[in-house]
DNA sequence: TTGAAAGCGATACCAC
DNA sequence: GTGGTATCGCTTTCAA
């Protein structure tokens, strides 16, 4: 009862009569061919069930696969997160000759023009980037994509742009993890304070329509505000005395983006700490204690890892298998809480 | 700026002065070699930074590696995702020749014996399997073990077997995140009903220590009642009735099986939704409306499909790369609630 | 336009 | 014990 083997080129060779390099040539549409003859190689491969073996070509080719990378320094927690989860898909994919090629840059938005237009005189075979601006970085990738080589965005999207795909948490989706969660705790009762850096940041913006989509269908009662803190620590700071000043009833607030620490703090400070829940985005070492301590409730991770590590494989599949990848591959944002915040820290060792 | 090639055997061969007939065996401790030899070969593979090229390893292998699999046909909507990701794991890694083998019981417990039997004189290189008893499948276990056959159990431990690991979601981990969402909804008051289908099943068990630890830290009043449906519909049907009935100031109810829609149902005929916040555990088609119209306001998700797939990664790096798993990969259990609900349904084309 | 043959890196088998 | 060589399935080059 063998499992009856694979075709192999041989097989279509000696199915169609003619020679092994003649199947290549048609399987692959490289030129040089009859195009009657292709027709009837690829009517034989259809027919057997011909499924190229990789790792027989990728052995064969004997040519490494390039992928490069351009990540910024900062946010740290994030973006090292994003790089490790790289430098483990492309570890794993070795076999393959795939290859890392990465450059840094200090923040988000220093500099990456330099950068690509340094790599865009390099051989590489595909792009991952995390894009500082939503389209001023378009140009770039539309001219990577012009020769032919692909870019997947992390984090973020480069809506407009030809980039192959963008790996990313929906903010939307995100915000509305975060209301419907908020109006659970809440029991849909009391005033809520959503603290962004700013609304004109795409991300931001999405992430108070998603609460807000969620506090409408899941609240009962209660004012929703949007506070901007121009992501300064102080002014998120100031922020929250604030909203506990001017906001009646003030039960909760949802942190969009990496500021609650410094909201933690005035709520300590403050001596509100118990009358207000808060819920945080993203996990990093700073919040740890407050969600130990029961100040942050709840926070919606992102999980970098997984997007740096799904980028690659992304590339990866789209260049060795040519399967094109949805424009967007949105991960699930998760709930963490102090029970199962332990599963997401230090991911080191994973996979 | 070439990026170093990586060494072959045919460099050690070539640095070492020996064949490559010989360094291979040096490399893979293979009889019929001076030990003199072997250690001037290593020596040099070592100084050399050697690893195997797994992807010519195969290729010249050209032997299938048959991974076997044992899952019950019920509970469905667990053990039919269970599968898929075994699947899809496999077909993953179809060109590294590896193949499935699939045997099906009807439920857990019902025959696996019969089938291991029979497996047991097949010829498998890995097997993966559901354990419907804690106990009684260890010596079919140590068995594979024995003859070189490593198994990985899914969903649940065999403790004291020579398994080679388990995937699973620690169960007393889902009962703390459930008792720690629990006391957050409730705002810490109250009173809690778990229901569970007999104390005497490990997991269950264990789900109910893991809440009741969460409930001890995060709430403030109320007490805690664990309920025994026997697995049957009727029976938590009945319970969820004789709780509303019994229990003081009932709040809410964590259901620690799959038993969540005769609970809702009891809800609604008894009218009692609005006051008593349902937890639920695991996603399956028939709570979708319960979470919908937020008569479950969270369940927690074992994510079954990542554990199939996960298990045939694991015994795919042992078997191929010779790497050891932890004897337990815990996997995280997910928070879901209406908000991100669609991210867990239909997996199908995950991966 | 097509065929034949030489690799890619490792394994396995046959000589010596 | 050790060396040599065919082989896995595919790509690529060189002849024809």
């Amino acid at each position: 009862m063998t499992p009856k083997k694979r075709p192999t080129i041989k097989d279509i060779a000696l199915a169609s009569g003619f020679s092994i390099g003649t199947v290549d040539r048609a399987l692959h549409g490289r030129k040089g061919i009859n195009s009657e003859t292709r027709r009837k190689i690829l009517a034989v491969a259809q027919e057997l069930g011909y499924e190229t073996n990789r790792v027989a070509s990728v052995l064969s080719k004997n040519t490494p696969l390039i992928l490069a990378a351009l990540f910024p320094r900062e946010l740290h927690y994030f973006y090292d997160d994003v790089r490790r989860g790289f430098y483990d898909a492309v570890q794993e994919l070795r076999d393959f000759r795939v290859l890392p090629h990465v450059c840094e840059i200090e923040a988000l938005g220093k500099g990456e023009e330099e950068v690509l237009e340094r790599l865009l005189a390099e051989d590489i075979d595909g792009l991952i980037l995390v894009p500082g601006h939503r389209s001023r970085l378009n140009r770039y990738i539309d001219r990577f994509a012009e020769r032919g080589v692909p870019t997947v965005t992390v984090s973020t999207d480069a809506p407009g742009s030809k980039r192959l795909s963008a790996v990313y948490v929906d903010p939307k989706k995100n915000g509305e993890l975060a209301g419907e969660l908020m109006a659970r705790f809440l029991q849909g009762r009391g005033s809520v304070a959503i603290m962004v850096g700013s609304l004109e940041i795409e991300d931001h913006f999405q992430k108070v329509q998603g609460f807000l989509a969620s506090w409408e269908r899941f609240a009962k009662d209660g004012v929703v505000r949007v506070l901007e803190n121009e992501e300064k620590e102080e002014v998120a700071y100031e922020n929250t005395f604030l909203a506990l000043r001017e906001i009646p009833n003030l039960r909760g607030i949802y942190v969009a983006t990496a500021n609650s620490p410094a909201v933690c703090q005035a709520l300590e400070d403050g001596k509100r700490v118990d009358e207000v829940v808060v819920i945080a985005t993203d996990l990093f070492e700073e919040i740890v204690p407050y969600l130990s301590g029961g100040v942050i409730q709840a926070t919606i991770f992102q999980n970098p890892y997984r997007q740096g590590f799904e980028a690659v494989m992304l590339l990866f599949r789209f260049l060795f298998e040519g399967v094109v990848p949805p424009l967007c591959r949105y991960l699930e944002p998760v709930v963490v809480m102090r029970s199962n915040m332990e599963f997401y820290l230090l991911k080191e060792g994973e996979k």
